[in-house]
DNA sequence: TGTGTAGAGTTAAGCATCGAACTTTAGGCA
DNA sequence: TGCCTAAAGTTCGATGCTTAACTCTACACA
């Protein structure tokens, strides 16, 4: 085919070749600081492709175990309104409604009208849903194992700790600004 | 408004809680492992969101955002074909001519044919183009000083090393099955 | 009791993405 | 030369998301 000079299929540059280009091109920049945030971009994209994979292979979407994780987290009787729910997965409530309908016509959830307070709506996890969330939990821990397989349990918590770090340090700056 | 019992206003739970509902509802989850991938989650949505302030800032959006990013990294004369492009930024082709048609009407880029071979399309960064990544890279390298600004400079360098890592590990992964 | 306001959720219209089918060009091989 | 296959990109139809407008209920306050 067209210009196939032997060694460039079509070339990903690695990690370290993207930060030499960036600090040609911009002098002031930090190479440490972004080899990190480059690499938590990169990690988070592929990890989702992972994720989708799996859970296409149980027949529900990415978007779909969402929502059911955000039901078992909220502990029995794994119930929660649309809005809370869109917040937390940082969708817009229009898009909750239509992800809610879709999963109840798959009988992962169920909608119902909250008696006691009539504008709300309780949307509750059913039990293939929750079995369903079971099956991806399963196939999840075993890809999240398999990812962390090089770092030592040492390393895992102090990872684990600047992540959190970091993630105090994001919520901070998004509360002010 | 509802029942606003004082203290609970959405509440989204924090990591350890999230992880701790997880080990009740799941018992054989390493929370370690759980700590690191739930940030890694988390962290990314959050920032996701700091770019997109930005990026909307200079109006444009995220999307266009990376593709101006990936032809920077590719190098002068700042070229890249569509499907090269979309490989990159995990679109499908489709997606990636349409995002192509709106940059041109916008003149961060343009679309020509390769006339050695006329089956390619060319996608050059224009100065405009160029001037945009620059005031985005500028916002962007503040907002991660700012974000990692609570970790020493050998802790950055751990970080990053563990997080390549943890690429390495998960293109290897890929690869495979 | 009535009115105004705010919140929860849905509906409607527009846009970006996806998967699949299609067009065009390049190159291999008879 | 002519055919066949493969690759690059676009077009088409369907899906899921966004913003904005709207409905309905609950509560505050006069």
């Amino acid at each position: 085919m067209g210009e196939t000079d032997g060694t460039s299929p079509v070339h990903e540059p690695s990690l370290d070749e993207q930060i030499a280009v960036y600090q040609r091109e911009f002098q002031d920049l930090d190479p440490q600081v972004e080899k990190v945030v480059s690499a938590l971009s990169r990690l988070n994209r592929r990890m989702n492709v992972a994720y989708g994979r799996q859970t296409a292979a149980l027949g529900i979407s990415n978007a779909e175990w969402e929502v059911l994780k955000a039901l078992v987290i909220s502990g029995a009787p794994y119930r929660m309104g649309p809005s809370e729910l869109a917040k937390q997965l940082g969708l817009t409530p229009a898009a909750m409604t239509h992800r809610i309908d879709r999963m109840t016509a798959e009988g992962l959830v169920t909608r119902e009208r909250d008696e006691s307070n009539r504008v709300r709506v309780i949307v509750e996890l059913t039990d293939e849903g929750r079995s369903k969330w079971l099956d991806a939990m399963r196939a999840a821990t075993v890809f999240e194992e398999d990812l962390l397989q090089d770092l030592s349990t040492a390393e895992r918590g102090v990872l684990g700790d600047m992540l959190t770090r970091l993630l105090d340090r994001v919520e901070d700056l998004q509360a002010r600004g």
